[in-house]
DNA sequence: TCAATAGTAAATAAAACTTTACTAATATTG
DNA sequence: CAATATTAGTAAAGTTTTATTTACTATTGA
């Protein structure tokens, strides 16, 4: 097996396995997938949609559909933003925060046991090697567009 | 950042870095998601649909449908199971094997730019470390349903 | 024989996203 | 400074993609 298949299949079932766990919790399905997505992105600060949008690369519509579905479950809220009477901020409210952090607890939990198997040092060099290659990777999505 | 996060997130960017390539070479893109996840499980031997369907975890009418639309494009063909006459394999086309060779010569030469940047031996220690996890990701996969 | 399995087909449902069209605020520029 | 263009965002409709439901055939295995 390649290291890019690896890297890939790692994070495949790293995010099976949370999202399995969070789906069991509530017993139903979370948020769809093109809600998940934009998930990493939302803070309590706030963030434009339209910025949302680019991160994603997807339509500002399109993100406004999945904020809304958001909104609705009051996970999200929008305040103006006061440097531009045009823009609105999408942030977490209370209820979104307590979410994230709960979304964070269950990979958390899921780390301990990578750690129990595989050792807090492999883990530890692990993430070394890929903080170093997250850059690059950054890189290459840049230049190339 | 945790380890989950930049795990998810080098994932992340190899794959759009891998799907950009690409799509740069074909034109347009090569094709839609839910088609390029079974591309991890075809081979040139053959699989069964259904194993399939199990393996991406929906129905067989949805893979169906996903190989339908490989199958327009000359990557896959279908030969009767010769071990049970109601099943057929689908496999890879001398065509299909060829894409998904090139396939893994981006992701190749992605590599390549990332032990370049990090060194061989980061890149051999990251190698071990995800190797030694997926294992253990792959029991909470099984366990957990 | 009869239940279960592998698969297909067609219709439909649900999800994700775009297109078109619009309002309101901000920038630009002549 | 007024006219114009641009930007942030929304709204509604429509399209594409993805997947399920229902219904069926053919084969296998009990």
């Amino acid at each position: 097996m390649t290291f890019s298949d690896l890297l890939l299949t790692c994070a495949r079932l790293l995010d099976e396995a949370a999202q399995a766990q969070l789906n069991r919790e509530v017993g139903a399905r979370l948020a769809r997938p093109s809600v998940m997505r934009l998930v990493p992105y939302l803070t309590a600060t706030g963030i434009r949609p339209t910025v949302l949008a680019g991160l994603v690369d997807v339509s500002k519509q399109a993100v406004g559909q999945s904020l809304a579905d958001l909104a609705a479950k009051g996970l999200v809220e929008y305040v103006p933003d006061p440097t531009d009477g045009r823009a609105r901020l999408v942030r977490l409210t209370r209820a979104g925060v307590a979410a994230s952090k709960h979304g964070n607890a269950v990979l958390a939990n899921i780390e301990g046991l990578l750690a129990a198997q595989v050792g807090k040092k492999a883990l530890r060099q692990t993430r070394r090697g890929l903080e170093a290659m997250q850059p690059v990777l950054e890189g290459l999505r840049t230049a190339k567009r």
